[in-house]
DNA sequence: CATAATTGGTATATTATTGGATCAATTACT
DNA sequence: AGTAATTGATCCAATAATATACCAATTATG
């Protein structure tokens, strides 16, 4: 009968408090002093426990700051989306957004075509900045997925095209985002809204099919240099 | 042995205050000396909290104007999926699995092919069990999903056949399961198969939509009754 | 439109806390 | 009994927090 915390007894409690969250990512855990003290255990065991967690990867000691957590209970989710790589994501979009197109056709409303054509006009003012283009661009594709009407559809795409903004793809895009780039899209855009505000939906969705190919070039144009 | 609040701990409490949704999205923070104030702390203490977050993404600072939230607590996933109905999925399958059909042809093995024939044989099998097809079937999918090497397009794939299992739609799907619509059904998922196999993807989707086709007329056919 | 107030950005010297290291005494387990 | 771990104490060096002052950009005010 072991009376006495180990240093193993220790790691294994501070472990399960990150593991169950209760202690989360980047967060600092209280000096060895103190955790000495909750735990009514000597400080020496305290190092030696942190020693462990260190070596699994679950804290990263810095002298004179504190012990701070460095591992996340992936949450399952995010990481695919996150996880992602560029051609993985724009395959994904070739698979979404044509059908949302033909979608688009059934479902769309006079209002959303509005809408749509008040992002294209905001995206032909943009020409000469790519930042502003990407952003009008990204809620382009955004509103068209939500003219289905399909949550699950409005879901996914939300999710797919918001990585782009805090990737490096955003780095790899800009590089080719010129005045030409951006001219061509604009004009895709336009042949998508109007396909799709004359109810064709094989047309609209040829365009898409069009537009992400121009998309995907272009990346992997970016890639090679 | 008191605890000292330093940079990592106040980043730790903005943080779950904007997690928990107590500060929303572009919600201005409080100036940096009323933070001081606030968590009774320098105000270098809070700068390098606020750096902290802002690597992190969670806020963006703009000189002269303040602190703003920059990060959205995801809609948790699960719930979406869930919430979704029958007809939505089946469209969200319609945009999807063409696709993933095209990208079968282009990435499958012919280990992948062989998993899918088994299945076929396994589904053939099953003329009179509909629970046992219904199984297959999503397996069936779901390998196919698998050949494409897409992780992300595997995940969604998951995520979205994944509902059928518990939802009322089986309960309607198992109505019109009869020996003659698992025949039809098994007749497309060889056509499907075969067309892969010869590296036919137009094809390929092409059957695809057609087996989702009939899905989705038994399902509404069982709807109306 | 000009001015004042507020906001973040920066610098610096001082102070307190933290982890790093060591060692003799004590306790537990084989 | 013998071995290994824990304990409790002390000193050190690294780091961060504090307090203060001033600058620059933005925003609100009259």
């Amino acid at each position: 009968m072991t009376l006495r915390k180990g240093a193993a007894d220790i790691a294994t409690m501070i472990r399960r408090e990150i593991t169950k969250g209760t202690r989360e990512l980047h967060e600092r855990l209280p000096s060895e002093r103190a955790l000495a003290e909750h735990y009514d255990v000597a400080r020496g065991t305290i190092r030696e426990a942190l020693s462990q967690l260190m070596r699994d990867g679950f804290v990263a000691v810095r002298p004179g700051s504190g012990t701070y957590v460095t591992y996340q209970p992936q949450a399952p989710s995010e990481n695919v989306i996150e996880a992602a790589n560029p051609l993985e994501l724009i395959d994904a979009r070739f698979a979404l957004e044509p059908h949302i197109c033909r979608l688009a056709v059934l479902h769309g409303r006079r209002t959303d075509f509005d809408t749509l054509e008040s992002l294209c006009i905001q995206m032909e003012n943009c020409v000469d900045d790519a930042a502003a283009f990407s952003e009008a661009d990204t809620a382009f594709h955004k509103i068209l997925a939500e003219t289905t009407g399909n949550t699950l559809l409005i879901w996914i795409i939300n999710r797919v095209t918001s990585v782009r903004s805090q990737d490096e793809w955003t780095r790899m895009r800009h590089l080719t985002l010129d005045q030409r780039m951006i001219t061509t899209y604009n004009a895709q855009h336009r042949q998508i809204l109007n396909a799709i505000r004359t109810r064709e939906p094989e047309r609209a969705a040829n365009m898409m099919k069009d537009h992400l190919e121009a998309a995907r070039l272009s990346l992997t144009r970016a890639a090679e240099t």
